[in-house]
DNA sequence: TAAATTAGTTAGGCCTGCCTAATTTACCAA
DNA sequence: TTGGTAAATTAGGCAGGCCTAACTAATTTA
């Protein structure tokens, strides 16, 4: 496995592409040109890089796609992105338009080690939920209000984690593992389990607490889970799958 | 004031040239490039571009000097990589020269609106280590430990937070306020106030918690507070000062 | 004090990632 | 079927930040 490696930009553009492909089905170079606030001519050439050592499938005048290594790379840096964005939100309490923009900042330079820490710690607030109101509270005074530090607001009605999450979105919703569900099952990684090397494994593969997804093929002891997440395949052994809490919507 | 925008390259050398003014007292091209992986040339090129823009003094086959511009962009570099490294280390339980590296990799992208969330997470957590130790254990069983998420360690013994200040090098401390201090005294930023404009105008003259000082100048209601903090002076009016919880060795 | 060593500089190049201007291609509509 | 228009490409350039090779200045050291 020849490890290229991509630059911050060449990993941008990856990005924007899967982005696009998602939402509008294919990607225009006049399109990734705008998101990226480059020039045409600018896009033509870095596609025409990224094709050469195999990230896009590109050829003059067509639209760009994606091969398995780009796709795996633009869902990497975007599952980041997606967590960096919701921890800074979340976690810290800043305001939306910013959190975006700051995620793109740092998604680039944060190693999965860093990442690992800040699930764990986004989980802990996520545990914390469930018995711990009074220190989230405080937390949330300290973090987030201006005047922090002092008081506690007994009306702090929204949580700190997992906000972006459908249960917290007005869906009714259940926890359960991914090696439980069904194929077809849609569900959103909630919690990441214990196990280190296991858990970085996951973690490299894009797949980060905040993350939709739907599950294409049910595994077993033999053969891997294959799920669905950001248009991009994942592929999970049932060791993995079973150390993924994840929340799906009430069936009832 | 014409902003003169510095690269990330730029600000590099002009931290790598405080760290060498504070260490070696002189800066010289040939450890500049050591320290950044360079070559020789590559700094003499930069250095003049530098002290064309008058962040340094520089004329050929001299030492380095920083001019009062160059020492505060280096200083708001240097304390934020400060904080980031003790942020990862405490909160997130991140080895030492993993976390130097990381801090390295993040502090130019991590913006001043960020970076104050950050360091109320931290004081946060410096709280909770007066009177809520169990969420502590907890949050250190979850964040750092490799089996995390479900036992608390109740031999857990280290804290979390400020193990870098002096108080957790075996030196026995007394908390103040900066405003308090007398000209000569030394001390370490501990906490920074409530009021959010006022904390990110000391957060932008790098003054962090962690920072270590002494005070030059005490100040009062007509005259700045004038403290000396990594080699380079910071002014800090009264109000300011009121709010910039220190620690100092204690006097007995 | 002359040779050797080390520090620093000059000159010339390279690569990345952009740009503008000019041209080509593709498609749509009359 | 023929313009017109929008999308994309080619060509040529530029700046930042690096490099090596060759040279010069300063300092040892014999």
């Amino acid at each position: 496995m020849t490890q290229t490696i991509l630059s911050e930009s060449q990993q941008d553009y990856l990005k924007i592409v899967l982005d696009l492909i998602n939402e509008k089905k294919v990607a225009r170079i006049k399109e990734i040109a705008r998101r990226k606030g480059v020039s045409m001519p600018s896009v033509t050439e870095a596609m025409r890089k990224l094709s050469k050592e195999d990230f896009v499938q590109y050829s003059v005048r067509e639209f760009v796609e994606l091969t398995p290594a780009g796709e795996t790379a633009a869902h990497r840096l975007s599952s980041k992105n997606m967590f960096l964005k919701n921890f800074f939100i979340d976690v810290l309490g800043i305001e939306n338009s910013i959190a975006e923009k700051e995620a793109c900042e740092l998604e680039h330079h944060l190693s999965v080690a860093t990442l690992d820490r800040l699930i764990l710690l986004y989980q802990f607030l996520s545990e914390c939920k469930k018995n711990d109101q009074l220190t989230l509270h405080l937390l949330k005074n300290c973090v987030r209000s201006a005047e922090g530090m002092s008081e506690i607001d007994p009306e702090c009605k929204s949580c700190f984690v997992t906000s972006n999450f459908p249960h917290q979105m007005g869906k009714s919703t259940v926890h359960t593992l991914l090696a439980k569900l069904n194929r077809g099952q849609k569900g959103q990684v909630v919690m990441l389990g214990p196990d280190t090397e296991l858990r970085r494994r996951i973690i490299e593969k894009g797949l980060l607490p905040g993350s939709a997804f739907v599950l294409e093929e049910k595994g077993d002891a033999e053969s891997p889970y294959r799920i669905l997440s950001d248009g991009c395949s994942v592929e999970l052994d049932i060791k993995a799958a079973n150390m993924i809490e994840v929340a799906i919507e009430q069936s009832n």
